[in-house]
DNA sequence: GCGTCTCATTGACCTCGATCAAAGACGCAT
DNA sequence: ATGCGTCTTTGATCGAGGTCAATGAGACGC
């Protein structure tokens, strides 16, 4: 039974620390607990999928850890759609043109809500509404600039735009260069990119030759020449 | 001096009818007029931007017409983030890695808000606030659907799912096919689906030869075959 | 009507990235 | 340590779609 009050305690607190960081509210405030009244919490193992409905949205809050949320186009094409990290707030679309799955890459403690009744909530309280205009307003901005690189970049642009988009969300500084630990594929960058996995490889394969990155194991990147990378990230020539 | 009030009156019209069909507002409502208060009224001729600042993101709401929001990745890269129709809200965001424009493609009459001013209104009344997270989630979803059709899908699934999507959107029904009269060029087609110009009119003549669609002059075309399309536009072999 | 100008279509060719195939590296369990 | 399975890297080939170039068709003014 201690086991049980421990999984309360820190369920509890997560609540309190989603609150918090994401709307300023202090525990014990009617609204906190509201919240805490129509979520529920959960910890992803590393590769475990969460399970939302399929017929509402879901609005999932990362206590902790690393997902990503994938869609599925056919059968046996998937598409990542985006990667999150702790203190995000990700809304998971219900199945509709096509399905989604929302997978940790690492172990990850989640906190859920029903889309409806999670904004029939924030809708009354003018502090909480502005944050999640705010926080919908930066998703939009980020799959319109993804949209953007899919449409417009070539592969190396993309692959370097990549890594400098996770350097920026989970890298560690380092002097003048930087530090990524990457938690997912290149299976799925590659599907998060619109690549294949052996295009993301040589791409890495030619950044390192080029001096810009160097790899540690599968995973560490460093990225050594932030400069040289934005330039290849940015602008080439046009293709359209 | 009768056409400034005539002018008068037809914004305010136009206020009226956005706080009613976005937000089930009725005239002499306080929150309309404090709507009103922030916003101005604009009409934008065929090929015009619209003066939206490049410090903060602004709203826009259209009264009628039809318009394009432009990213412009590089120089002379323009990639078309989205079509928007009459009744629509659109957020335009303010320049950063890349700059936008949102320009008519024929006369349009606009309403424009600075951003975080209608989120400090909107978020003081919930109904209100509920209808922008909506409209909001919409926006997100159709931004992810297209990001997903740019990574997955090859340039005939995407030339049939432009055609599905605008039939659905400003088709005019006929029976058992619909007519649409596209409003935009096959350049922003194709700075749309992240294909060439030519790409575009190459996948129109391949549906035209399949008897999926038929085209009159330049923008009319008859889907004739909608379950067809939806086969192409859909789901083909994976490519990845 | 005609001339002009832009937009759209069609054709020939080439490139980038997908596909197919094989070998190498890392991680994990016994 | 050793062996196995998965992930990654590297190589060879192919094709969808981009690029370049020329022709054709609407739209608009005169």
């Amino acid at each position: 039974m201690q086991h049980q009050s421990d999984l309360a305690e820190l369920s509890r607190t997560s609540f309190d620390v989603f609150a918090r960081t994401a709307f300023g509210i202090e525990p014990g405030e009617a609204v906190g607990r509201q919240l805490r009244a129509i979520g529920s919490s959960a910890t992803l193992g590393q590769g475990e999928t969460a399970q939302v409905s399929r017929e509402r949205d879901t609005i999932v809050y990362l206590s902790s850890g690393a997902t990503k949320l994938a869609a599925f186009a056919s059968h046996a094409r998937e598409h990542v759609v985006a990667f999150h990290f702790a203190g995000d707030i990700v809304s998971v679309p219900r199945s509709g043109a096509h399905s989604f799955a929302f997978t940790a890459l690492r172990e990850t403690e989640i906190l859920l809500f029903s889309a409806r009744e999670f904004f029939d909530q924030a809708a009354e309280v003018p502090s909480i509404a502005h944050a999640i205009f705010e926080r919908l307003s930066v998703a939009l901005h980020r799959s319109r600039d993804k949209a953007i690189g899919l449409a417009c970049k070539s592969a190396s642009e993309r692959v370097a735009g990549f890594l400098l988009t996770m350097a920026e969300r989970i890298g560690r500084e380092a002097g003048d260069h930087m530090t990524v630990d990457l938690p997912m594929s290149r299976r799925d960058i590659g599907a998060s990119l619109g690549l294949t996995i052996e295009t993301v490889s040589r791409q890495f394969g030619v950044l390192r030759d080029a001096g810009l990155i160097e790899t540690q194991g599968r995973s560490i990147i460093v990225l050594s020449d932030l400069a040289g990378l934005s330039r290849r990230a940015g602008t080439a020539e046009p293709r359209h």
